[in-house]
DNA sequence: GCAAGGTC
């Protein structure tokens, strides 16, 4: 339909317009210039006071149905129907309807079973899934409402999905040829005002790129899923939920990979110069800044000379006063990170939490990535509420002390053109539990300290080196808070305090303690669920809203588990990515999601069409799909293997994995090869034999756990060292 | 039942 609706929009809208100019009709847009007119057909605006009839304005949820009312009308006649509240705001010429969505009502479904399944159709959401039942009633009411209408406006969120979910509402029950899109890029009033003023015809490029990312999301996902769980279902009869799509996959990969490295490590040793000094009755710990020590004996020599010449030299001595610029207001990822450093809270329960304090409007929309807060915003109305509140009471009356009265938060760099930062609404929370009280808790505080002083902080640091090898160089350092500034208020990123004694450039200071110490090279990072989250927002997948829930499908799925407080890919997990690495690589990678958007920029800019980029996808996937299902018995196998549903024949002797080499499944094989590889490092930094190497790298925590157990059972493995 | 995307 898209193309035939487009292209009669476009001409109901330029014959509309003619009616209008008959009019006296203000309009700003008076430039002549050669651009403005090329661009005619998309800037005629309307504004909808100039329109007769009855009008139906779709918002994307209810919270903003309420603000475009509110914009449109000083006291909207506020209505009800099976319990979902909408306005009317009636006028000489007109009535007006402002209505909700509650997001997505419709989504894409199909009837076929199996695969490859290319057709499917929009769909009510209450009828494909049992979660969304509370959509039914929106759409009811919508339905209801809709119509007759003169004229529909969409106005959801301007963004490619608020697109979509107007359009599929207007699709559905209204009438293509009478629509009308306002676009605005935050819920001010004076900003709803200026764009109902200045209403466009529907957004096709907009919507045609909407579609088309959720039929591509769509087919890629339905159909791996499928046949994955396909695979498994003939090779042993067993029913199991697996999944994959373009965002899931890349992020199990990420963290399956992550886990391998930690798997595989074996730590080096090398030596650091430990020394104490002492000053003014103190004794310091000073750390080697030098290059570290990789041979034992090496470092032996070192500290006994270290030791006999017994003192150090001050090469720099510096104090400076530095300042810590208070933090700006939450986005959502910002708020994830701190509850899980503060709290230990996952991502999912911090996100629900907010979720939930925003419909009971204590603070405001959530799923934002913005950092900024509005100059619009009323912040001393804010602060009065606050302090209404026993436990900021307090902290609100310093604040105004500090700043004077004089509001100025903050703002951080990152943005999002729909939403504002997290902030308080001063609404005076009851009966919240003690997490939500938490999530309440930091959100307020991060909300004040974005207005307060910057920190103070003193800081002393040392540079001493060793008289007869200056490129041996330690360091000591102090620190003291010398005004708290926005820490007061957020106190949980309070630096540490230490005492340092002043120093002389050029003073000998006397070591008291010197000694080696072994360290080891450092494992790759443990991964936990928000080091995942970070990941996927700096490589641009997933959204506010979907970030979280997909990381816990990964656990639903049992791709990934959690072993106290991090998390590690399970042997499915491990399998998934292997398959579809060979088999559906494309959707293993972040840059699926890059083609996406390279095509839906396509579509906005006109140069291609979305039944061809949908066409292209189908016809990749089913190239995809015959060479999977050349292998798919097998394919199925290796998945029930870990899923432990079947044991192979061929097992390896460490795990319950397929062996591959030697008797050791591909993974263990690896194991096996880094222990041999790495013996040489080892016995030039230790000149340790080959038992000794073994034996004391099993010892370390370290090591990875392949390691670990391909070492433990060597003499089962049958190697020995061609020496 | 399977994706990712909205929001109650």
């Amino acid at each position: 339909m898209g193309d035939k609706a487009k292209k009669s929009i476009i001409d109901y809208i330029l014959s509309y317009s003619e009616k209008q100019k008959k009019k006296p009709v203000k309009t700003k847009e008076k430039t002549s210039s050669k651009k403005a007119i090329e661009k005619t057909e998309i800037q005629i605006t309307h504004n909808i006071w100039d329109l007769i009839g009855k009008i139906v304005v779709i918002a994307e949820k209810p919270k903003a149905a309420n603000k475009i009312a509110l914009a449109l009308s000083r006291n909207p006649i506020r209505k009800s129907m099976y319990g979902i509240p909408y306005y009317l705001i009636k006028n000489r010429h007109s009535s007006i309807i402002v209505a909700s969505a509650a997001g997505h009502l419709y989504g894409l479904h199909t009837d076929q079973y199996g695969y490859p399944v290319f057709k499917y159709e929009w769909k009510p959401l209450y009828q494909i899934d049992p979660k969304a039942k509370h959509t039914e009633k929106f759409i009811m009411v919508l339905s209801k409402l809709c119509s007759n209408a003169d004229y529909y406006v969409n106005a959801c969120d301007y963004d490619i999905e608020g697109s979509v979910i107007g359009y599929l509402i207007i699709y559905f029950h209204g009438d293509l040829e009478k629509s009308l899109r306002a676009k605005f890029s935050s819920l001010t009033i004076e900003e709803l005002r200026e764009s109902f003023r200045k209403l466009t015809s529907l957004d096709w490029e907009m919507i045609e790129a909407g579609l088309c990312r959720h039929e591509l999301d769509w087919i890629w996902g339905i159909n791996i899923s499928r046949a994955l769980m396909s695979s498994v279902k003939i090779a042993s009869g067993k029913r199991v939920i697996l999944s994959a799509g373009r965002v899931q996959t890349p992020t199990l990969r990420y963290v399956v990979e992550k886990d391998i490295e930690r798997r595989l490590f074996i730590p080096l040793p090398q030596y650091s110069l430990s020394i104490n000094i002492f000053k003014n009755n103190y004794e310091i710990h000073v750390e080697y800044k030098g290059k570290s020590v990789e041979t034992k004996k090496n470092a032996k020599e070192i500290i006994d000379e270290i030791k006999r010449t017994g003192y150090l030299i001050v090469k720099k001595y510096e104090e400076k006063i530095y300042t810590l610029n208070p933090p700006p207001a939450f986005n959502l990822g910002d708020l994830q990170e701190e509850a899980a450093r503060i709290y230990g809270f996952s991502p999912y329960k911090t996100q629900s939490i907010a979720e939930k304090l925003y419909l009971d409007a204590l603070i405001s929309y959530p799923r934002t990535n913005s950092q900024k807060l509005p100059p619009t915003l009323n912040y001393k109305a804010i602060m009065n509420k606050l302090s209404r509140i026993n436990n900021y009471k307090e902290l609100v009356s310093n604040l105004l002390v500090e700043t004077k009265g004089v509001l100025k938060p903050v703002q951080g760099s990152k943005d999002d053109p729909a939403h504002p930062a997290i902030y308080p609404t001063g609404v005076k929370p009851k009966d919240l539990g003690k997490d939500e009280w938490k999530i309440y808790d930091l959100i307020v505080r991060r909300f004040l300290a974005a207005f307060a002083s910057k920190a103070r902080i003193s800081h002393r640091i040392v540079y001493l080196e060793y008289p007869k090898d200056p490129s041996m160089v330690f360091q000591a350092s102090g620190q003291k808070i010398l005004d708290l500034g926005w820490l007061r208020y957020y106190p949980f990123s309070k630096p540490e305090e230490r005492f340092l004694p002043k120093f002389q450039y050029g003073e000998k200071v006397k070591i008291v303690k010197a000694s080696i110490r072994k360290t080891y090279t450092k494992p790759p990072e443990k991964i936990n669920k928000i080091k995942i989250l970070r990941w996927m927002e700096n490589v641009g997948i997933g959204t506010e809203a979907t970030r979280a829930r997909i990381i816990e499908i990964l656990f639903s799925r049992y791709y990934l588990r959690s072993v106290g407080g991090r998390v590690e890919a399970t042997d499915l997990g491990l399998g998934i990515i292997e398959v579809l690495m060979e088999y559906f690589p494309e959707i293993t990678s972040v840059s699926l999601t890059r083609h996406f958007e390279e095509e839906m920029e396509k579509i906005r800019l006109g140069v291609k069409r979305r039944e061809e980029v949908v066409k292209d996808a189908k016809n990749t996937l089913i190239k995809l799909i015959v060479s999977f299902d050349k292998k798919k018995y097998q394919i199925g196998k290796t998945l029930s293997y870990r899923l432990g549903y079947i044991t192979p024949i061929n097992k390896c002797i460490l795990c319950n994995r397929e062996a591959y080499k030697n008797n050791l499944c591909k993974y263990h094989y690896r194991a096996l090869n880094t222990v041999i590889k790495t013996y040489d490092e080892w016995k030039r930094r230790e000149g340790v034999d080959w038992n000794k190497y073994l034996s004391s790298i099993k010892k370390l925590k370290s090591t990875g756990k392949w390691i670990v157990e391909v070492i433990q059972n060597f003499e089962k493995i049958k190697y020995s060292p061609s020496e």
